[in-house]
DNA sequence: ATACCGACCTGTCAGC
DNA sequence: TGCTGACAGGTCGGTA
């Protein structure tokens, strides 16, 4: 479901209204599950964790979590903490080494809610975390193609951050592949946070089809490119990020931005600048979508 | 390195 | 009404 700026918008509602809660206790489902760490270290990591802050790395949820036993003092106002008093305490526990995360991917379909304990789970619910707030976290992902993990630091998502690369590093991720334009945008080992919308709305913007092989675009054209990208995924997230079909946020708000797209989903329709028809190709297994005319 | 493919899963929708 | 097939925001591993 959710690339970049779904992520973003999800992980900042989750900051706002879980940062400073306590995990008391974890279920997690009795079938297979989508997890990359077992099942009781998941739990074992979360039980009993206060969550520092929420935020997003790539398409990755991240949950700092404060650290075990000997963590640095964390300073409480009746058991309130302030936001800078959690960015602190995060910055001193990852320094430590005494962070752990919870990484959370939702994959096509995951979605984290907060529920009232009264609220019947939804189908598809794999893990539900108490809070000490009486509230319920709850990750639930029909499809499954969805991650849970913990690490206890240091998660590195590999790539870049698209919206803070600078044109240097960008120009150079691509010098010289010979793969297509559009896969580069969607490996994450590249950049991280691009997905099938935002790389078909990136392209078009910056007047370049999706097949073009790397290599072969002009430094010019790469930081057209790259304004292009952040362009396009600064808007999605002042939008709320785009509801395809059921994307909520973390209050159960849907995003607008599939208002603006240009060419995602648009296939047959007229191109907004020239009119000509809006072509949908696959690419690596991937619809693309591009107008024939306007990107070369 | 690269590129294409199927696999992983369930749900929805269009078309017959 | 119900069946079938295509398709879906993501990633991974195998194969040429």
């Amino acid at each position: 479901m959710p690339e970049l700026p779904e992520v973003e918008t999800i992980a900042r509602g989750l900051d706002q209204r879980v940062a400073g809660d306590t995990i008391e206790s974890v279920w997690i489902g009795s079938k297979k599950q989508p997890l990359k760490s077992p099942a009781g270290v998941i739990a074992s990591t979360l039980e009993g964790k206060r969550i520092l802050r929420v935020q997003r790395a790539g398409k990755h949820i991240v949950f700092d979590l404060e650290g075990p036993a000997g963590a640095a003092p964390v300073p409480t106002k009746k058991g309130k903490m302030y936001h800078a008093e959690r960015r602190q305490a995060a910055f001193q526990q990852r320094r430590d080494g005494q962070t752990a995360q919870w990484i959370v991917h939702l994959g096509m379909t995951g979605r984290m809610v907060i529920s009232e304990p009264s609220a019947e789970a939804a189908k598809h619910t794999h893990l539900i975390a108490k809070l000490g707030s009486g509230r319920e976290l709850r990750f639930i992902d029909p499809r499954m193609f969805g991650k849970l993990s913990v690490y206890s630091g240091g998660f590195d998502p590999g790539g870049v951050e698209p919206l803070e690369v600078s044109e240097e590093r960008f120009v150079a991720l691509f010098r010289g592949r010979k793969t297509p334009i559009k896969s580069a945008l969607l490996n994450q080992k590249l950049l991280r946070g691009v997905g099938n919308i935002y790389a078909d709305e990136s392209l078009f913007r910056a007047g370049i089809r999706p097949r073009r092989r790397a290599a072969t675009i002009t430094r010019e054209q790469l930081g057209k490119l790259r304004t292009a990208v952040k362009e396009v995924l600064r808007e999605a997230i002042a939008a709320g990020g785009s509801s395809v079909s059921n994307y909520v946020d973390a209050d159960g708000d849907e995003g607008f931005f599939q208002l603006q797209h240009r060419v995602y989903g648009r296939e047959g329709e007229a191109c907004l600048v020239c009119g000509c028809a809006i072509r949908r190709v696959v690419l690596g297994g991937r619809s693309s979508h591009y107008c024939p005319n306007c990107q070369k």
